[in-house]
DNA sequence: CCTCGATAGTATACAATGTATTCTTCGAAA
DNA sequence: TTTCGAAGAATACATTGTATACTATCGAGG
C-alpha cells in the first residue's frame, strides 16, 4: 500500500525535478539540488528515491525519445515527470509547513 | 557523530515546539502537529522524535518546576525547548525549501 | 486501605526513508 | 581491443517514522 508520508529529501527530489520545467534529467536534478540544499548527492542516492517515487506514483518517465543520437553513455537517459500525485503531496506538505512557520520569522529568517 | 539531516517530521515537531512560545509541553507538540499537518501523531512517534532531537542537541528539557503542585498523572510533566542548534538546522532547511518552490507558485498554490 | 481509571512518559519492535559504495553496460577515445 | 567515462542498477546498511504495549503515580469509589 502506498504510504501517504513523503520524506524530506522525496520532497526536494520532486520539487527539483519540477523547477526542470516539464522533464528532468536526473543529472541536471542532481545539479538543482546540491545548489539549493547546499549538500552533496550521490548518483545512487537519488536514483534510489526516483525509484520509490515512481513506485508511489509521484513521477514517471520514458527514455530519451532518441532518434539515432548516441546516448552519452552505456545507458540512454530517462527523462523524468512528475504526475498529479505528485504535486498534491508537494501541496500538502507545503501547507503543512507554511502553517507551521507562521508567526515564526522572527526567529527563522536569517539574518 | 550527530548526523546533520533533519527529517521531516522532526522539522515539523521543532516547528510546533517554537509555537508553543519558549516552552511546550508534550501534549500540545502533538495538539499543533494534528492541526497543522492534518495528520494522526501517536504518543510514541512524538516521544521518539523528541528523544532523538535531544540526542541531536536541537531540544532540552526540564521538569514542570513543580512546587508542591501536584503533577496530573504518573509522571511529572516535561518542557520542552529549542536550541539555537535547533532553530540553525529550522533555517537550513527552510532556505532550502524556499528555493526550491521559487517560481513554481502557479503549480503549487492550492487554489 | 485497595482497586480502577486516567494521565505522562518509556520500551520495544518494525517499516520506510536516506545514502554511499560497488557493479554493469556500452559508446568513444587511444 | 583496451581503456575510460557516463548513466544507471544493485546492494547494503544507517537513520527516521510510527504504532503498540508497558510502567508508574495520582485521585476517586467503595
Amino acid at each position: 500500500m502506498a504510504a501517504s508520508y513523503i520524506g524530506e529529501f522525496e520532497q526536494m527530489v520532486l520539487l527539483a525535478v519540477l523547477q526542470q520545467g516539464e522533464e528532468a534529467y536526473a543529472i541536471d536534478v542532481r545539479k538543482e539540488l546540491e545548489s539549493s540544499a547546499q549538500r552533496p548527492v550521490s548518483r545512487g542516492a537519488l536514483y534510489r528515491t526516483l525509484d520509490r517515487l515512481e513506485a508511489k506514483g509521484y513521477v514517471t518517465w520514458q527514455l530519451e525519445d532518441g532518434s539515432p543520437i548516441p546516448e552519452r553513455g552505456g545507458h540512454p537517459m530517462r527523462k523524468f515527470r512528475v504526475t498529479g500525485a505528485g504535486v498534491e503531496a508537494l501541496r500538502a506538505s507545503r501547507s503543512a509547513l507554511l502553517k507551521l512557520w507562521r508567526g515564526l520569522d522572527a526567529v527563522l529568517d536569517e539574518s
